[in-house]
DNA sequence: CTTCCACTGCACACAGGTGTACAGCGAGAC
DNA sequence: GTCTCGCTGTACACCTGTGTGCAGTGGAAG
């Protein structure tokens, strides 16, 4: 990592602090403009659109860092050699602060740029959808959906907590990681006992 | 009923018109102007303004309707004597069609008028959360979460589904009863067994 | 010290949606 | 037949957000 000019250092901060205060603010206002987002930044308007020429750029750079963070998380998830409920409970805890922070992606996905988020969260889908099948070939989840419809509902019920008034607190992860483990077929003594042998 | 006069009823058949239009218009594109919806009910914008004066009203009045048909089957279904889950199973199959064509309101429920359809939708939210209490009392419903949450996020993911590719033919309708019973703490196989009891 | 350049601060053009005003028109009401 | 009034058609004013243009400033780079 070659020591980068200040100057090209500051402007990669300022880059990343929109980026963080875009994501924050569309979180809780997801049609907030670029001059609201900007302001938010400490930041005017045309300096935004200098990192990102139009609203759909900064939208598809905040949906591929997403992208990044969670098939990490799954990646890592899936190498392991747990029982695939087991990984599933691995997999919403650490999944759960970033689907909290992206969020927005939520209310982004329908409307103008569902388009362009729905195509970027591909890899995502077929990673989930191979965790899921290995907990189906393994007969610990239900197999009432083919592996790739139930693996969408499960994990849209997290990001739907993560967006609801519960995602505060220890709340929200627990009844995220409870009612994705009940929906995927795993029996209620079983999920509560995976639940609380988390650390 | 006294026989209306001939104006007044194409009068309120207008108003009809463009009220179904609007629903079905919306369902497909939330965004929609009032301009698209005066044109697909084969009216100008002009008289969409005579019937309702901003569109704040027509979104009201249109959830408005949702809730009276909501608030009807859940009213019907809540007084059998039937056990708990199989009066959600009830309540699933015949809330299917109403949550689909009302599935606007899960994306409209965020946003500007977020406010005005959660306030209206509150006597929906408490004849739900009644049913799910119920069950938890006789122990067929699981107690992870309370009532009033428990049954937010259960209608949460059928109207989750409903507005999801799923919806069409039997499938959908079959996955969100399911799913939203395993949800709710039922066992697969007396989910499996309830739903395939239907008619 | 001079050059560079990220950021500022204001300007503008443009698109799209909302809600209103007003002069009709045509079919049912009287 | 005349009146009423729901609907038409067109025009407006207004607001909000997007994206662009350009002169200027201050601090790091050379």
């Amino acid at each position: 990592m070659p020591a980068k000019s200040s100057r090209a250092r500051s402007m990669i901060e300022t880059r990343d602090r929109i980026l963080d205060v875009a994501l924050a603010l569309l979180g809780e206002k997801p049609d907030a403009g670029m001059g609201e987002i900007a302001a938010a930044a400490g930041v005017v308007r045309r300096t935004v659109y200098d990192h990102f020429p139009s609203r759909l750029d900064l939208v598809r750079t905040l949906t591929e860092r997403a992208v990044a963070e969670m098939t990490a998380v799954l990646a890592e998830v899936n190498a392991s050699d747990a029982e695939a409920d087991a990984a599933w409970v691995e997999f919403i805890a650490r999944l759960w602060p970033v689907a909290h922070r992206y969020r927005v992606l939520l209310a982004l996905r329908r409307g103008e740029y569902g388009e362009t988020i729905h195509g970027l969260l591909g890899p995502v889908d077929e990673l989930l959808a191979d965790l899921v099948q290995r907990g189906q070939d393994g007969g610990v989840f239900a197999q009432y959906l083919p592996a790739a419809l139930l693996s969408q509902v499960a994990y849209g019920v997290v990001f739907a907590i993560a967006d609801s008034d519960l995602s505060q607190g220890t709340l929200g992860a627990r009844a995220a990681t409870i009612t994705s483990l009940l929906m995927l077929g795993v029996p209620e003594t079983r999920a509560i006992a995976l639940v609380t042998d988390q650390p």
